[in-house]
DNA sequence: ACATTAAATGAAAACGTTTGCATTACTATT
DNA sequence: AATAGTAATGCAAACGTTTTCATTTAATGT
């Protein structure tokens, strides 16, 4: 039977739990990790001795061994709105149910902070990553490739991506929502995106927008180009100027939801009513566009499916299925059609 | 000067690294740790050899020194809207600012649920642990207590706390909605809260509201008071049948801005005007409250503020300073008038 | 009941750091 | 130039687990 002097200390640790359930560390031990590997009966007296102590595992411990830390790290611009959180309450639901805890950071934009992120989250340990998007510094890049961590970007698919991804084709949101517009008739229009830099999801929506609207000979003069922060009072304030300076469009596509809803208030506070007289598109689709009044016309996005298939392709590699590395999920995108636009 | 035998290693360790630079482990290591204690020329060394080995340290294996592990908790209801997130993004942004990086979990407002998420941060040794309000479970109380973990609980505060809290009064943010609508004018006043079981918060304001009515005369029928999650769509929703069935009040106090965004959507869906036909009112003053359009009148609980005060309050504790235990910091609550309340 | 095999458990080394103590290298003082 | 004092570094033990290997215990077949 184990034995050991006592000492006295003030948090108990696996040895003292073993001495309560006269059994040694290594079969506490794996009675967590492998409870099938323990005697049902000892099992239960080694959870009487945890509840008697009070015992906590020390994960620390655990992740010294080069195992699992039981963590994953998320790195995402900004908690800060909407933007996200559909997105982030999934993903973590889901590692989550797998017994993972979620180590998140910001980087508000910055793609060199993001690294230094990346770094701080790899010295916890952490099992895998998550990212936003594709544009990455290329010491992340490197980074990732060369500790071999399982990752996966989300919220874009990129068919040749380096890293596993999981979301939709923000190119052909653009593309599917400008098409809607011109589709109930409309020619005056104007977009309204963040900056790009750094941001390929806003950029490639961007191009999509452009790109079909040039292919069906609609111009947007530069006046009709807004550039706005991923924020309502941003967004309104920016339309504000607009719609003050320069002839109002019949319809404005915008970069994503919380833009939508900026330039919609700005509208109603001019007086104007959408989509009577003013059509706008978000695109993203977030939970609470379906439900402002009027209803946002946008291109769904599935924020909670990606942040969940996401979780589980980064499972997959945590559980060692590097080979299909990487793997890239397309999720469809599709127009919601709904009371923000009106066709002309 | 230090020796070791070269093993094949995938992963670069601290060894690998004072074998880089000539110095011993213990340098290299103190170099991290107490840069003071190493001489400049060493460290400069060292930390080249850490660029050219790659290395990355091992958080883990510093957090099994029973020291620092540099993560904090953080436990909050839900990240899936707008309630919390100007909150955990100060919060974050502090505890980031001092090198602690955050492990975040959701319980849905299930308070079992929260206790077993403690258990989990714990396990990952956090070095302190921030809550959101004051309504927790007997054992996570006791956990907090038995462990003695530095913890802080945000968004409200308790004149008797057990535990450090800063935040604001939510009885007299309800109290104070409740007067600037009485003194506008109103006396046809509905109420909208969610669910205040396990949700002291919501409570509070609840009774503020509702105790500051009663003082003034001011009676709300059954029908007036309505019960709604937390959403923009149950809110409207909720909203929708109030309006569809009952005679409409002339103004709505609701427990806070995302109830109250949901009830001035399915005011405007009925044709209704705000506030010229009906004025609402939130509690929390989001950041996007001052952006819509009727912009919201609310109660400023300054979630920014509150984030970063408690994350330093937290650090504190961290840092050893355990006497002033438990600290409580008011933040004083303040009504907004905008433009969704008119008085009669 | 006995041998054979499988299941359960224990002993001890390992994981990658940090830190108290011992030692060595500098600085300043006379 | 010798010495005391201080600053910088190294050595080795600890931190709390997990896991391989060896051993004991139980189960099975005859």
């Amino acid at each position: 039977m184990y034995n050991k002097i006592m000492k006295h200390k003030t948090n108990v640790d696996i040895i003292d739990v073993a001495i309560h359930a006269g059994v040694s560390p290594a079969t506490v031990s794996r009675s967590f990790n492998h409870p099938k590997k323990v005697l049902a009966s000892t099992r239960k007296r080694i959870e009487k001795a945890i509840l008697q102590t009070g015992y906590i595992r020390n994960r620390a411990a655990q992740a010294i061994q080069g195992k699992r830390s039981g963590t994953v790290g998320l790195i995402v611009p900004t908690l800060d709105n909407a933007i996200f959180s559909n997105l982030i309450q999934a993903f973590s639901d889901e590692i989550r149910k797998h017994g993972f805890t979620m180590l998140v950071t910001t980087h508000g934009y910055d793609l060199n902070d993001e690294y230094a992120l990346l770094r701080s989250l790899l010295e916890h340990r952490v099992e895998g990553v998550a990212l936003i998007g594709h544009d990455h510094s290329k010491d992340t890049y490197n980074l990732l490739e060369r500790r071999s961590v399982p990752v996966v970007s989300m919220w874009s698919y990129k068919r040749n991506s380096k890293i596993s991804c999981v979301g939709g084709e923000n190119d052909q949101a653009g593309r599917a929502i400008a098409k809607h517009i011109i589709n109930i008739g409309h020619s005056q229009i104007a977009v309204a995106f963040p900056n790009v830099k750094e941001n390929d999801r806003a950029r490639d929506r961007k191009n999509g927008v452009l790109k079909y609207l040039t292919e069906n000979f609609i111009e947007v003069p530069d006046y009709w180009q807004v550039e706005t922060a991923y924020s309502v009072q941003d967004a309104r304030d920016s339309a504000a100027k607009m719609f003050e300076k320069y002839p109002c469009p019949t319809a404005v596509i915008t970069g994503n939801d919380v833009i939508a809803q900026g330039f919609i208030y700005a509208a109603q506070a001019k007086g104007l009513n959408v989509p009577n007289d003013i059509s706008v598109t978000g695109i993203g689709d977030f939970s609470s566009s379906a439900s402002s009044f009027p209803s946002i016309t946008t291109v769904r996005m599935r924020p909670k499916k990606v942040g969940t298939k996401a979780a589980l392709v980064l499972l997959d590699r945590i559980n060692g299925d590097r080979e299909a590395d990487p793997t890239r999920i397309k999720v469809s995108v599709e127009v919601k059609s709904r009371e923000s636009t009106k066709s002309i």
